[in-house]
DNA sequence: GGTGTAATCAGGAGCACCTTGCAATTGGGT
DNA sequence: ACCCAATTGCAAGGTGCTCCTGATTACACC
């Protein structure tokens, strides 16, 4: 019982579903929110700032300010991988949770019910509702951990 | 099988025997280096650079150095709870894992074994080899989760 | 289509948390 | 006591944001 059965769960198509959901919030649509939503809504998982901010030519503090506008009003959300900058992703489109090798760097996305025994385990014995959304679960991969084959990098 | 059954378990007593093992690792114990290792000896729970800085009057700088290399040699290490400064605490002497809500800041610390399961669980059936340790486990405690009691802060 | 105005933006300064470079100092082996 | 690589103190630099302020813009209303 990690989520509540009757909680719709939002998954965002195209672009305009996030900006409808956008404007639901009483947000307005301006340009850089128009790019931002579009490019989350491209990109295939997460992506930092910097890279929003070159590629389409926005202001920096636009696109943080947006950023967590967004977020605050559950449209957008980021990730943290091992150090190292935040990453941004459209809610409904990019719903996954990572695991993180701190050795290769290798990122593994997984969907967000093949980690319901974790948080059901955590819930029953710790009494606490955990989500791997924030923080990858870092570690190491099947290649560099001790005992398997030649730790790669 | 979490841990290798033969790998020996250090448990620091004293600040004296992180001395020891600090030496056996080829570096010198200065000054900073001591006081920085008593502190995390006597330290409940990690602790901020700032913090150090702070109670040992030491440079910003040699702190942050010192930490580095002594968690290169395995002597120290950081957890991240949510956003905020990286808390550094002494290995073998707090070997806690962390259940962080996001909500109220109430932190948990348990005992490695207690996430050995969810390890185990992880390992099997995605062959990743997780750890707890850098990242808390970020989420929402008892008082807080969304159909608990009044969501406290 | 024009107008008013609150939301949003651009640009820049500022901040937290570290990191780096380098000359001066020091721990500890001989 | 001497030596010299390891370590430090200081100052500057870097990254990833965050905040401020006056100019601009989206959009409800006419």
């Amino acid at each position: 019982m990690t989520h509540a059965p009757d909680v719709p769960k939002l998954i965002v198509n195209e672009p305009g579903e996030a900006i409808r959901a956008l404007r639901a919030s009483g947000l307005r649509l301006s340009t850089a929110r128009r790019l931002l939503i579009e490019a989350l809504f491209a990109a295939d998982g997460p992506v930092s700032a910097q890279h929003l901010i070159q590629t389409l030519s926005l202001e920096e503090s636009s696109v943080y300010r947006n950023l967590e506008v967004l977020e605050r009003h559950g449209l957008t959300r980021h990730v943290h991988l091992g150090h190292g900058p935040g990453l941004y992703a459209l809610v409904g489109r990019d719903e996954g949770e990572y695991l993180y090798c701190e050795h290769c760097g290798k990122v593994t996305q997984l969907s967000p019910e093949q980690l319901d025994p974790v948080r059901d385990h955590i819930q029953e014995h710790f009494g606490h509702t955990a989500r791997f959304t924030h923080f990858a679960i870092v570690g190491l991969c099947e290649g560099c951990a001790p005992e398997g084959p030649t730790g790669s990098r």
